[in-house]
DNA sequence: CCATTCGCTTGCAAATGGCAAGTGATATGC
DNA sequence: GCATATCACTTGCCATTTGCAAGCGAATGG
């Protein structure tokens, strides 16, 4: 989905269909889980850590992320090679969304979710995701 | 996605990556939507009212959902044409994800979602997702 | 310097997506 | 009871996207 050129129109005004036309494929969530859980910051980081994703891809999904204002990015200040991605606000807040994704996956899925966060998660929801933004707001 | 041999081997036990493999598309979100917020039901319901998905890519994505247990196809019983598509408990389960979402994209972006509806997902959540699960019962 | 690492980009083959035009089974109108 | 319409798809065809491997310039480390 190279997308350079104008912002394209929407299919609809609807809340969900406009998520997924920037969150709706196999990749984008899975990098704002490695920012958001995984503490990945770097393109190698993404690269080396997502589940394998193409390189071009990546280039790919994190300009559309940034575009979105869901992530930034900064040089690095102690290597001028790497740069830095962080999730915004608007990217933070996405965390009740994989909050109830993990918690719908884990219940349904075989999944190697630790049972206790995922317990965590489902009955102190609220104390988990203001952890979460506590750790981004202090991660600035 | 044409899925129709083996199963695919997952790309990692993520939760959040196992739910992508499944629903991470452009597509499928929307097709529950349709069941889980706008009573749709058959095949041209979709067609005519998901936001132009392609017949192919319908057809795809209807199969995929029923392989995942997310939504089951009985007959019509009125005209035997007509299949009836109808959320599972896995299906109806996703309702807090969707209304995240809802929350999510009706805060950042431009929806013509309707802020009464937004506020009532937003300050009485359980109350609104009880009211979906229990549409979803009476209409068995 | 020179090799290595960084974040990408490029080339190319394969898979997927979207559009339009079928298809076969059922239903409806006359 | 025959013609026509509607139903849920399928098929063919082409454009776009994906995934893999290789390459590339800038910055770093030795």
């Amino acid at each position: 989905m190279p997308r350079l050129s104008e912002p394209h129109p929407r299919r609809s005004g609807c809340p969900i269909s406009i998520a997924l036309e920037l969150l709706g494929d196999a990749w984008s969530l899975l990098i704002v889980r490695d920012l958001m859980f995984k503490n990945r910051r770097s393109y190698n980081d993404f690269l080396t850590g997502s589940e394998g994703i193409a390189s071009n891809i990546l280039a790919d999904r994190l300009r559309r992320l940034e575009d979105g204002g869901i992530i930034e990015k900064r040089r690095d200040a102690a290597d001028a090679r790497r740069f830095v991605y962080r999730l915004t606000r608007k990217g933070i807040d996405l965390a009740p969304v994989l909050v109830e994704l993990v918690v719908w996956s884990a219940r349904y899925e075989e999944t190697d979710a630790p049972p206790p966060v995922v317990r965590g998660m489902r009955t102190d929801r609220d104390a988990f995701i203001a952890d979460v933004r506590k750790a981004w707001r202090t991660s600035a």
